[in-house]
DNA sequence: GCCGTTTTCGGCCCGACTGTTTTCAGTCG
């Protein structure tokens, strides 16, 4: 059982919780503590075998016991008794939006209702009118909502999605009633993956602002406008949510805006902690009749933050994962960023199943201004990606060997590292072709064949190639596909564990499809004492500027620059490699 | 269900919009 399933199962039981109208803060407690689950580091399985599941905030007696129980037995009490009252097909109804667990739990006790097909059927018929709370536009909306449901909008990449919210957020800024525009939410906080878009806007004439956003060529189907909010769908069906706030509560509003919302939650507790509160216009104090009193805070979000004794906290940190309590004690992380990437190392050129030429790459990463990278087309194993045997090796070898000095007489200088991403076979042995390993100045292992083996087997693979001492890196280490491919199955923390003791770097790959480590095990590996590198991986000049992904994955891993080696000057990076050899 | 700078009991974040309502519940973020 890994994390995500007992944060899956703990939201399950909340969302049965909320259909059964159970106390909202019993369902808020399950929902904390499946978010902070998912959030560990550690493996929930291995701190529930050493009975310390309490020591984690916001797990008591009895959400442990749920998780005990659902670790040993697959289900709990708890959701039994649920399911033996609310059927789980009502948990699709869930999903569809505008219908919430009050109705969901109507239509079920009215009329019997417990799949979205019927639910449908009743609503074309007329059947929901005659219902409390609903009617003629009820089942008008539902309908569409049903037909949303049916295509199955799942969340969008980070990647896809952001440029879509930069260039939106251009518009507004254009705007001549506009002020400052930015976008808000988990693509604010570089989630890997976006469900809605949130925008927010500064404005003295927002009611004028949503007007002509409402209107604009982008956006199809505005499903709701007022005077400060509008909701539309992008082309391909992905929701749109603008707000618009005075120029005063922008920072109040943007911090609202992106969340997250148990990050949300904590800072708000804390507020009425020192007698303040904080919503989306501002910070206020409270007065003695528990009115909302003068506001203190709200123009930025640092003036917000302020105003409860707080320092600025990145967006990439808003989790709840404990980055308040590290704001207290100063000890929020130094976070990277993506001026600090000195080199790309791992990339691909024609030798194997790249697009480009050596000297193409070449060319494009000094453009963007790194002064080493390294070269690791695949190796010989990869037969479907045109693996390099012991002779190609060599003879890309004496290729790098003369760029290398054509490159040593121009400005700015680059240098070329002679890499290869080698094969890491199924029993666990090192894809290295002879004599390779002499010329090369580093090896990359990477897991591109057997998926499927378990979990055993798949860890003590990996786990060999590391203790090897012919690998430098590991490169995707889980081998997980965002929205297509489950990570192998495979022991990530034994993995870290092996690599921190032989010194072997963990790639946070940059592809968009990848990110891989995530940003829960970047924050686990460092934690560990691993150093990281973050690569593109790039198969084609235009992939390399995917570094920007990986590093947010990192900053959202809590990762500093001193981790990375793809921050070092090339005299350090130079240094621990020869160390290791 | 969880938790403690006032608490081991009594609190627990806050507001916009919609549709169905004559003052508000439900949903969403």
């Amino acid at each position: 059982m890994t994390n995500e399933d007992v944060a899956a199962e703990l939201d399950l039981i909340a969302d049965l919780m909320e259909i059964a109208n159970a106390n909202v803060f019993r369902v808020r407690s399950f929902r904390r503590a499946a978010e902070t689950i998912s959030g560990l580091g550690d493996d929930i399985t291995d701190i529930a075998a050493q009975g310390t599941l309490t020591d984690i905030p916001g797990i008591g007696k009895g959400i442990a016991q749920v998780i005990e129980q659902y670790l040993a037995t697959g289900t709990s009490d708890d959701k039994e008794a649920l399911l033996a009252d609310y059927p789980a097909g009502l948990l699709d109804l869930l999903r569809i939006s505008g219908f919430g667990p009050k109705k969901v739990a109507l239509v079920f006790k009215e009329l019997g209702i417990t799949t979205v097909d019927a639910l449908e059927e009743a609503a074309a018929a007329g059947r929901l009118q005659d219902l409390p709370g609903m009617g003629e536009k009820t089942e008008e909306n539902l309908l569409k909502s049903i037909a949303l449901y049916r295509e199955g909008q799942q969340r969008a990449l980070l990647a896809e999605v952001l440029p879509v919210a930069e260039d939106l957020i251009e518009r507004l800024r254009a705007h001549p009633q506009v002020g400052e525009a930015m976008y808000a939410g988990s693509s604010r906080r570089c989630r890997e993956t976006v469900g809605d878009l949130d925008l927010l806007a500064a404005s003295e004439e927002p009611a004028t602002v949503c007007d002509w956003f409402a209107g604009i060529d982008i956006l199809e189907d505005v499903t709701l406008s007022g005077d400060t909010k509008v909701s539309g769908r992008l082309p391909g069906g992905r929701q749109v949510d603008l707000r618009v706030v005075a120029a005063e509560s922008f920072g109040a509003a943007l911090v609202y805006f992106t969340g997250s919302k148990q990050h949300n939650i904590q800072i708000r507790e804390r507020a009425q902690r020192m007698g303040l509160t904080i919503n989306e216009y501002g910070v206020f104090t409270v007065t003695e009749d528990d009115q909302k009193g003068e506001m203190v805070a709200g123009a930025t979000e640092e003036d917000v933050y302020a105003a409860i004794e707080l320092p600025w906290i990145p967006p990439e940190l808003r989790e709840d994962r404990g980055e308040i309590d590290a704001a207290l004690d100063g000890k929020l992380p130094t976070l990277i960023m993506l001026e600090d990437i000195r080199c790309d190392l791992q990339m691909h050129t024609q030798a194997s199943d790249g697009k480009a030429t050596l000297e193409q790459m070449a060319e494009a990463c000094r453009e963007l201004g790194y002064s080493h990278i390294g070269i690791t087309d695949h190796s010989e194993a990869l037969r479907v990606a045109n693996g390099l045997d012991a002779d190609r090796i060599k003879a890309q070898h004496e290729q790098i060997v003369a760029l290398n000095e054509e490159l040593g007489t121009q400005e700015p200088k680059l240098t070329i590292l002679h890499g290869l991403e080698a094969d890491i076979l199924g029993d666990g042995s090192v894809d290295l072709p002879d004599g390779a390993f002499e010329l090369l100045d580093y090896v990359i292992g990477a897991v591109h064949q057997g998926f499927s083996e378990d979990v055993r087997r798949m860890t003590d693979r990996v786990v060999k190639a590391i203790s090897s001492g012919t690998v430098d890196m590991i490169a995707h280490p889980t081998g997980r596909i965002l929205l297509q491919r489950r990570p192998y199955g495979l022991d990530i923390h034994e993995v870290i564990a092996a690599a921190a003791e032989h010194d072997v770097a963990l790639e946070i790959n940059a592809s968009p499809q990848r990110l891989d480590l995530d940003d829960v095990d970047s924050r686990s590996a460092v934690k560990a004492g691993c150093k990281l590198s973050i690569n593109t991986d790039s198969h084609s000049t235009g992939m390399l500027t995917n570094m920007r992904y990986g590093v947010m994955q990192a900053r959202r891993g809590w990762v500093e620059a001193e981790s990375v080696i793809n921050a070092w000057d090339l005299k350090h990076l130079r240094a621990w490699l020869a160390k290791r050899r």
